[in-house]
DNA sequence: TTGGTTCCCAAGTAAGCCCATGCTATCCCA
DNA sequence: TGGGATAGCATGGGCTTACTTGGGAACCAA
């Protein structure tokens, strides 16, 4: 699971450390898949090879012909880059990605959920101000998903029933 | 699995390269297939000997007196190129072929997971652009065949059951 | 013979691999 | 609770491999 941000800079030879609790997140694999954001935020999204394949199974079940099939196709797999990491975890981001998230010398890496992504520094301090303005105003969105989840899972810590 | 973009060029003797990550993705075969693409996007469609035998069983489970199975046939295999890599791992693509895709010194390879796309590179570029525009547009009609997948095969890092 | 292909060899370059160092956070013991 | 030892992580740099690219030689066809 990838959680946390993380702040670190590209080094002379434009390598970057993943974090390491991001390569553990990856289970043990070495590749890392990089790409634009989709929603067009001005991020790279990335993610490992249990991600990749799930998109490869999205794919399968979306029809051949469907024009978003396509697209979807082109935004995941022919944008991204195929990278590997080295033995210390770093990887290098190729120019054409740096270049499309705005990176220069620093990044954020930011954990979310099932796949992370990076951003240049100032464009995420905006956009964290903007999710953190949208979540305030917008708890009841939560709140009914939450308490269903809460109804079929048992409360955290206190088991199903939540006794203690 | 063919992934990414790769922007090169033709030599003095009409060469190219296919990059060393397709040539990999073609596990091992010398032999790469190529013709317009189907869709009239302007650009070639490309693989190896799997995507082939893939289209064989396809025709094969075509009715032979299908009209559309000769229109397939031909679009497939009669216009294809058969082509050779040599040693170190470069195609001479007919001149036909760099016709019907514009091209005359620069080109693009792009991954398509199962394929590869060759293009012209402001072809490239345009069609990039589109198809970014139409994944950030319709990004729900990929996210429920990506849940059903996820339903179906666990959350990455996560297991099938999601827990932890 | 001439033009076009295919095969082969060679060099420059970029990428990947490996080793070493310094730091920081954690753990253990006094 | 404080200090020291240790292990894991981030970083820097050197080296080796392999990929790309260019050109030459041999072969085939016209």
């Amino acid at each position: 699971m990838f959680v946390s941000t993380y702040e670190t800079s590209l080094d002379a030879k434009g390598r970057v450390s993943v974090p390491a609790p991001f390569r553990a997140a990856l289970s043990g694999g070495n590749r890392v898949f990089l790409w634009p954001a989709i929603d067009g935020s001005g991020c790279l999204e990335g993610g490992g090879d249990e991600l990749m394949s799930l998109y490869r199974q999205t794919l399968a079940r979306m029809a051949p012909n469907d024009p978003n099939r396509r697209a979807f196709m082109h935004t995941i797999f022919t944008r991204s880059a195929d990278l590997k990491m080295d033995d210390t975890g770093r990887i290098t981001i190729p120019p054409a990605l740096l270049k499309a998230a705005g990176i220069e010398k620093q990044l954020v890496f930011a954990g979310s959920f099932d796949r992370f992504h990076i951003w240049e520094p100032s464009r995420f301090a905006e956009f964290d101000a903007q999710m953190a303005e949208t979540a305030r105003d917008n708890q009841d969105a939560m709140a009914e998903p939450f308490q269903q989840a809460m109804a079929a899972g048992g409360l955290p810590g206190l088991g199903k029933a939540g006794g203690e």
